[in-house]
DNA sequence: CATGAATGAGTTTTCATTCAT
DNA sequence: GATGAATGAAAACTCATTCAT
C-alpha cells in the first residue's frame, strides 16, 4: 500500500517474471504436449532458477491451467452475438462470428492443439472449465436458436441435440484446422460452416 | 503345429489369462485415464504378477493401442451403408445408420471415452490410427454426399467441409452422450442428429 | 542298473540334450558374455524348454562353471612336461609345451575369451577354480624352475616371483592372441616367449 | 561466473557430495563388483538420496568409468622414463620406475582389483579405454627396447612380443599382489621384476 | 521327462516439489 | 525474492527360477 518506486518497480518486474515463466511454459507445453512437458524444460526454457517457478504458480498443473484459462478468455471474448435488428443479413453475421472464432483458434494454433489433445481428462478441475465453456457456447446457441424459432426463423427441432450439433461442428472444424498446413481461408470456411448450421445437406429446391 | 487336447486347452488358458489382463486395463484405463494408469494398477486389478503382463503385452501403449484397435474395428463394422434402391426412405435408413453407430459407442463407454479423450496426442501411432478412422468415415460420407448429388437429392455445397460438419456432429454428440448419466435414446437421438445434418436449422417454410 | 535298450536309448538322448544345451550356452555366452547372456537366449538357441534346462543344470551359473570346467582341463591336459633325458634340446620342448598351450586357446577362442573377461570375479567359486588353475601351473613352474636350479640350468632367483612372471607372460599373450583377427602362428609366438623368458631382453654378449 | 563466496561455497559443497558418493561408488564397486553393485546400495552407502545420485552421474556406467579413468590417471602419471645419461644404473631406475607403479596399484588396491576383474568386457567404452592404457605401456617399453637395441644392452628380438610379455608380467605380478593379504615390498618385488624381464631364468653363466 | 506360463523380487531411472542458503 | 541441490515416491521393465500340466 506504499507505492513507492521501489515497490512499483519490483512489482512490475515480478510480473514481468511471470510472464517470462508463462510464455516459456505456453512454448514448452506447444512443443510437447503437458504430459511430455518437465518443469526442468519450462523453467530452462524461462531462464529462471527451478524454484522461482514455484514462487509463481502452485505446481505444473496450476501454470497450464492458466493457460488454458487465458486461451478460454480469448475465445469466449471472440464470441459475438447476433443483431437482428442491424441491417446486415443475419448469416452474414453468422459468418462473420464464426469466422472470429476460427481467427482466435488459428491465433493460439499451439495451445488451442493441446487443450484439444491433452486437456480433456487431465483432471476434474481442466475438465471442469472446459464442459463449462462448452456449456456456455450451447447455451448461447440455444438461445440464438430459441430466438429464432420466436421470429418463425429456425424450425421445430430438439435445440438441445441442435446446439449441440452446432458445436460440433465448430470444434471438430477448428481443430481440423489446426491440424492442416496451411492456413485455411477463414471466412470460406465459415461461410461453408454457417451454410451447413443453417441448411443441411438437403436440396430444398427438390421439396414442394 | 500339434492340436491335440493339451495344446488346444493351453492355448484357451492362454487367451483366458490374456482377456483378464485386457480387461483389468479397460477397467483402470477407464477409471484413471492412459496417463493416471500404471501397469501395477492393471495387474493388480487381473490379479496377476507383473511379470505376467509383459509376456502378453510390450508395454503400457501396446496394451492401450490393442483396446484401441478392437473399438475402432468395432465402430467400423457398425457403419453400415444406405441402399438407394430399398423400400424405406433413407431418412430412415440414415438414422438407422446413425443409432447403430451411438449404441456401439454407448456399449463401450468407458473405452470410447478414453478413447475421445486421451488417444489423441498420445502418440504418432495412435494418432495415426485415429485419423485414419476420421478419415474414412469422412471419405464415406462424402462419398454418399457426391452419391446424393447425382440424385438431385443433396444440394450444392463444398463436399470436404460438410463431410467434416457431418463427423463433428456425430462424434460430439457421441462425446456428449457418454458423459450423460442416463442410457439416451439412440434413435429418438439419431433421428434428430439426422434431421440437423439433413436440413440444417432453418425453416424452409419461411422460404418463397 | 537295468541296462537294458530303453534306458540305454533314454540316456543317450538325456546326454545329447545335455550337450545340446551345454554347446547352445558355449555360443550364446560367447557372444554376449555371462552377464549379457540370458537363460532364454540360451533355451532359444538349444531349442528345448525353459524348464528343460534347470532339469540339467542347476542356474546359470552352473552351465557356465561347467563350460569353465572343461576349457580348464582341456589347458591342464595340454600342459606337457619337460623331459630332461629326451635327446630334444630343452628349449625346443618349452616352446612345443608353450606352442600347444597357445593351440588350445585359439582353438577355445571365444570361451577363454569369455573366462579372461568375466569369469574373474563371477562368484567366490568360479575364482577359486581360476585360482586354482593360476596355482597350479605356477607350481608346475616353480618346480622345473627349482629342477633346472639344481641342474644348473637356471640362475638363482625368486623361484615364486619368477614363475608369476611366467603365468603372466603366458596368460597375457594368450588374451591378447584371442584379440587379434588372424589366427597367429603359434609356434613363432612361443619360441619368443620362451626366449624371452628364459634369456630376457639383456644382451649377453656385452656382459665379460 | 561471479565467484563470490556465497557460489563458491556452493561449489565446494557441490564437489564435496560429488566425491562422497564417488568414494561410496568406490566402496561398494570393490565390495561387491560392477555387476553385483546397484545404484541402490551406493547411494544408500553414501547416504544421499537416490536422485542425488543421477544428479552428479548419468548411471552406473558412467561412475564407474570416471573411477576407472581417475586409476588410470593415477597410474599413467605414476609411469617414470629411464634417464639413460644419470648416473644411476639403468637396471636401478627400473627397478625404481616399477616400484613406483606398484606402489599407486597398492594404494588403490580395490579399484584396480575391480579394473582388473570386471572392467575389461564391460563395455566398449571401457574396453578401449583399458587397451589405450596397455597399448601405451607397450609402445612404451616397445620404445626403450628399441633404444636399448641401439645402445646395444638389449639382445635382437621382437620387440613386439617381448614388450607384451613385459606388460604380461608387470599386469598379472599387479594383479597377484592385491590379492595377498600383507603388504608385500614393492622394491624387493620390482627388483625380481625387472632381474626377470632383464635376464630371463637362465644361468647365463653356463654359457660359453 | 518336457513344457512354458507364471512369478515377483529387484533394477534403473525420472521428475515434481521442497527448503536451506 | 531467487536459487538450485536434494529429495524420494513411483514408474516401467527384466529375468532367473518354479511348478502345474
Amino acid at each position: 500500500m506504499s507505492p513507492d518506486g521501489r515497490s512499483l518497480r519490483a512489482q512490475a518486474q515480478r510480473a514481468q517474471r511471470r510472464n517470462q515463466v508463462l510464455a516459456a511454459a505456453l512454448r514448452v507445453f506447444s512443443e510437447r504436449g503437458f504430459h511430455g512437458a518437465s518443469v526442468s524444460q519450462i523453467v530452462e526454457t524461462a531462464g529462471v532458477a527451478r524454484g522461482t517457478f514455484y514462487q509463481y504458480f502452485a505446481n505444473k498443473k496450476a501454470i497450464f491451467l492458466e493457460l488454458l484459462d487465458n486461451l478460454l478468455a480469448e475465445l469466449r471474448g471472440s464470441v459475438q452475438g447476433v443483431d437482428p435488428t442491424a441491417n446486415t443479413p443475419i448469416p452474414e453475421q453468422l459468418v462473420a462470428a464464426i469466422a472470429r472464432i476460427f481467427a482466435v483458434v488459428l491465433a493460439n494454433r499451439s495451445l488451442t492443439q493441446i487443450v484439444f489433445r491433452e486437456a480433456v481428462g487431465l483432471d476434474a478441475d481442466v475438465d471442469a472449465k472446459l464442459r463449462l465453456f462448452d456449456e456456455g457456447l450451447a447455451q448461447y446457441i440455444r438461445a440464438a436458436l430459441a430466438l429464432g424459432q420466436r421470429t418463425g426463423l429456425v424450425r421445430e427441432l430438439d435445440r438441445e441435440v441442435a446446439a449441440t450439433c452446432v458445436v460440433g461442428t465448430l470444434r471438430y472444424i477448428a481443430q481440423r484446422s489446426l491440424v492442416e498446413d496451411e492456413h485455411p481461408d477463414v471466412h470460406q470456411l465459415a461461410s461453408e460452416v454457417v451454410a451447413f448450421n443453417l441448411r443441411g445437406v438437403l436440396n430444398e429446391k427438390k421439396r414442394g
